[in-house]
DNA sequence: TCGAAGTGTTGTAAATACTGAACGCTGTTG
DNA sequence: CAACAGCGTTCAGTATTTACAACACTTCGA
């Protein structure tokens, strides 16, 4: 990757000159100058400086540019959704399958009894929804939660987790979780 | 985040002397030793370099940065949602923002003329959601689309976007976008 | 048209990172 | 007990990065 190219555009996407980066940065203009050229190859510690006056972590900085899909559909009917649906759980992905996604975007809907599995869920991650439709019961770790229409969540998904139906109405849910794994 | 430590933790993890990791990664074995000990801040060349003698990516070793929040909140009722919307637009998040988090989940309300402005939109990041009441007018590049209720979208939030609603009828979205920019 | 304030670049000197060659230590082998 | 081979650390000198202070250029008003 290509450190200042990838520096200057950053900048200039938030609208900042190199002084006024510098200044926020604590550091030079002049350095944001060298970098930008690749005439320096920036120490940590300076970089962390630099990306502090954007501000931006070192994990987005370094974390590969999205590459321009072409010919991607952008709209999707309901009917079009792709089902990935596992046992009595339908769910729905919003979008193709393509690699470099990096949200798995979902329409689930828990008719009365479905349930993930009694064995928890774990993996890397994170993880957020909200209830559309229903009642729905949420295990994270120890903690059981009862979700109504209007809830949301957000957690880890390393944290083992569990979702299941146990009323009598079927329970409609919109969720995301990062990173698309299927 | 401790740069030194993170190294040292990682190279013992793969049983490597310093030595043997400096000979890999064509670096010296003092290199090594001074970063590992917090007593240089290497330049992102010779990290690059050492971590290629692992082998691992830089943002696999700043990855460990995005730990320290430890978020215990799990379950948020509809009113506990954080408010961030702009004009017209009300848009609601789920979860707290801390800095580490890498999905943005909303549930935003598009009155009878919001409109996210003529200039449109253009981040770095993925951009999905889901039209659950309502109708929407989603501009992504030069196309047009209409959203009705159960449609869903997915696009590079590169690509230049709008949200507006030209209708009578308030349009309700849940929508995801990552990386989380606030 | 002229200055003032902005932009990015560059030369020099100071600060910092890196190399190469030591050192002291530990564990193994003959 | 050597002699050795490995380990991580340290130090002096060299290479690189950074700050400071210029520079040339553009834009905007007076």
């Amino acid at each position: 990757m290509d450190v200042g190219e990838r520096l200057q555009a950053i900048r200039k996407l938030k609208g900042l000159s190199q002084r006024e980066l510098a200044k926020r940065a604590g550091v030079t203009n002049s350095t944001i100058s060298m970098i930008e050229k690749n005439s320096v190859s920036p120490s940590i510690s300076s970089l962390r400086k630099v990306l502090g006056g954007i501000p931006m972590s070192m994990v987005e900085f370094f974390s590969e540019e999205l590459q321009p899909e072409n010919t991607t559909q952008i709209v999707y009917k309901a009917n079009e959704l792709i089902d990935i649906s596992d046992g009595a759980v339908t769910m729905k992905l919003v979008g193709k399958a393509h690699p470099s996604r990096a949200i798995a975007f979902l329409n689930e809907i828990y008719p009365p009894g479905a349930d993930t599995g009694e064995e928890m869920l774990t993996h890397e991650g994170e993880e957020t929804g909200i209830l559309v439709e229903g009642r729905l019961e949420l295990v994270v770790g120890l903690e059981t939660f009862v979700l109504e229409v209007g809830d949301s969540y957000y957690f880890e998904s390393t944290k083992p987790h569990r979702f299941r139906n146990p009323y009598d109405v079927p329970a409609r849910l919109i969720s995301a979780a990062t990173p698309a794994n299927f």
